[in-house]
DNA sequence: TTAGGGTTAG
């Protein structure tokens, strides 16, 4: 007899099993069980529980989880890890707090899955809440539940509490040097990332793929093509598989350090490519104003059977406009809904202003604009509308944009440098001025801006008027030697798109000291004739130095290519891949 | 009566 209740149970077990992930099987199995009565089994119900969860059905779960009169540590674990996997991260907490109020002591699998739940949810407060639980319950030296910490800090934006949590680990597992080398990377202090990575060999630890993918979104970041050149040797030499996440991050990697034909040849290698993957190489072409290529690949991706979701338009949109391409952006903007059912959000609006903008429809932009619902008009719709007042020199509409931008976000100080532009721009000197003061009174200082460029594995860096490089003379004399052959080709200096309050010759000054042009100047002269140069700035290319390096491409005879904060320009025989469409 | 963790791409 007892036999043959196990073999029922056991059977019944099989059946909630295969029910698998699936709502309506699951309710299936649910209604048999308690037809049969078998549902008071506890074995029974956290299958049902974990199963729901991970079904995405949290509703049904919670419901199931009331209905269970005295949860024990087995299920609360179950669900707390299911619910912490399945990005149910405000259940997990709440579980956890049942748990607590059950007076069921949670263990090391317990505090990984809150931890990472509270880590999802970038909730610092909850998470060092959890973090003393961890030292009252004696956990604090599980290499599981360390490791899980270093990624709540990380992910909570406080990545120097995570280095010092990964420091006092006494063994630190593959899964700790990427928790810190991710957590620095996500946090924009890439450089710091790549420092972590370079650590590793004198740990005798081995880089694995999700190592290197974070490492290359650190290089990403930097824009070094040296260093993501050495990282694609290290993962060939160390025998990776190249599955389709590392390979799109190289290919991410190698568009962002401004060689999509390396982004492309690692891309035709993907085996079994998905909407990540594709999505990435549209992008790739996009952000280097190959409007064309980025729209193949969006084909070809769409012949393939791959469906494009949201961050794709992005990506496809963005590059129409940067192209422009307004038929084809108009026509894939059209599909979105119609054949994909996927709604236009406020990334897609500021592409289609953007795209407009930039082609000279600055009409329609704004007719877009106005059409959108109130709220909706975030701050970026307005700065690439303004881009757009700018580009096309329509001061008037230019002023009036500005103004609604410093109104919706007023300690934001770009803005306040926007509307000074425009205002100089339209010859209002005096409004200026008393821009300049309001920035002044509220304690606003503009964004710095610097540019990078690397010289024999080394990055150096320079901002407007600097005198920090140990050679500042040498690269001086040669950038004012550079500017005369520049002005003897053609070039003239642009003083409006300066800082307005400075004098006719002060401008210039700071317009010739601009660091983009230092990074220009050093790299020609540091490196031999025929080598493409590849600069980044941080903030937008200025019109001047646009300008002006277009002069340098021909005059020395050089490739210079510089991504600023929207794109790649590729400077070859006096002009600009942009088309001086930015 | 029942399993098991923390990291990775657009």
């Amino acid at each position: 007899m007892e036999a043959k209740e196990k073999r029922k149970r056991s059977a019944e077990y099989e059946a909630v099993v295969r029910a698998g992930p699936n709502l309506r099987r699951i309710q299936q199995a649910h209604a048999h069980l308690v037809v049969t009565g078998c549902y008071r089994s506890r074995a029974l119900l956290t299958k049902l529980l974990t199963l729901t969860c991970a079904a995405g059905a949290i509703a049904y779960t919670r419901r199931i989880f009331r209905s269970v009169s005295d949860p024990d540590s087995f299920l609360f674990n179950s669900l707390i890890k299911a619910s912490s996997k399945f990005g149910f991260s405000l259940d997990t907490v709440v579980f956890y707090r049942r748990m607590l109020l059950s007076r069921i002591a949670p263990s090391t699998y317990t505090f990984t899955s809150v931890i990472k739940a509270c880590a999802d949810i970038s909730d610092l407060r909850l998470g060092t809440l959890v973090h003393s639980h961890v030292f009252l319950s004696g956990y604090a030296s599980d290499s599981f539940v360390q490791a899980a910490l270093v990624t709540l800090y990380a992910k909570s934006c406080a990545p120097r509490v995570a280095q010092k949590v990964f420091d006092e680990m006494p063994e630190r597992s593959i899964v700790a040097w990427n928790s810190m080398i991710s957590g620095y990377e996500q946090n924009g202090l890439a450089s710091e990332a790549v420092e972590v990575f370079n650590r590793m060999p004198e740990f005798g630890v081995e880089p694995d793929s999700a190592t290197f993918v974070s490492v290359l979104s650190a290089c990403s970041q930097l824009g070094s093509l040296d260093l993501g050149c050495w990282l694609h040797e290290c993962i060939v030499e160390s025998g990776i598989t190249m599955n389709v996440v590392l390979a799109t991050s190289l290919v991410n990697m190698f568009s962002r350090c401004g060689d999509v034909g390396r982004a492309r040849a690692v891309f035709d290698s993907i085996n079994e490519g998905n909407v990540v993957s594709w999505t990435a190489m549209i992008s790739g072409y996009g952000m280097h104003g190959y409007g064309v290529e980025a729209m193949e690949v969006f084909r070809r991706m769409k012949a393939h059977g791959v469906v494009p979701n949201s961050v794709t338009f992005v990506a496809a949109l963005s590059a129409c406009a940067h192209a422009g391409l307004i038929d084809e952006g108009r026509l894939v903007f059209a599909s979105m809904k119609k054949e994909y059912g996927v709604v236009p959000g406020v990334e897609h609006h500021v592409c289609m202003v953007d795209m407009f903008g930039r082609g000279g429809l600055l009409n329609e932009a704004y007719q877009f604009v106005k059409g959108l619902r109130s709220d909706d008009l975030v701050p970026a719709l307005w700065t690439a509308m303004l881009g757009a007042c700018k580009m096309h020199k329509n001061f008037d509409l230019g002023v009036e944009v500005a103004e609604n931008l410093i109104s919706a976000q007023p300690e934001n100080p770009s803005h306040y440098v926007l509307l000074s532009n425009m205002y100089a721009l339209a010859g209002r000197m005096d409004r200026v001025e008393s821009v300049r003061n309001v920035m002044i009174q509220r304690g606003l200082k503009k964004q710095v801006g610097y540019s990078t460029i690397d010289v024999d594995n080394k990055s150096y860096l320079f901002s407007m008027g600097d005198k920090s490089h140990p050679e500042t003379n040498e690269i001086y004399r040669y950038l004012d030697e550079l500017v005369w052959r520049c002005k003897d080709a053609g070039y003239a200096p642009m003083p409006e798109s300066a800082m307005h309050e400075l004098e006719e010759e002060e401008r210039e000054y700071a317009l010739r000291y601009h660091s983009e042009k230092l990074a220009v100047a050093f790299g020609l002269m540091k490196t031999g004739h025929g080598v493409t140069l590849r600069i980044v700035k941080n903030l937008r290319i200025c019109e001047d130095c646009h300008s002006a390096i277009k002069f340098m491409s021909i005059v020395m005879n050089r490739e210079i290519i510089v991504r600023d904060k929207l794109r790649f320009h590729h400077f070859r025989e006096g002009s600009c891949s942009c088309l001086d469409y930015w």
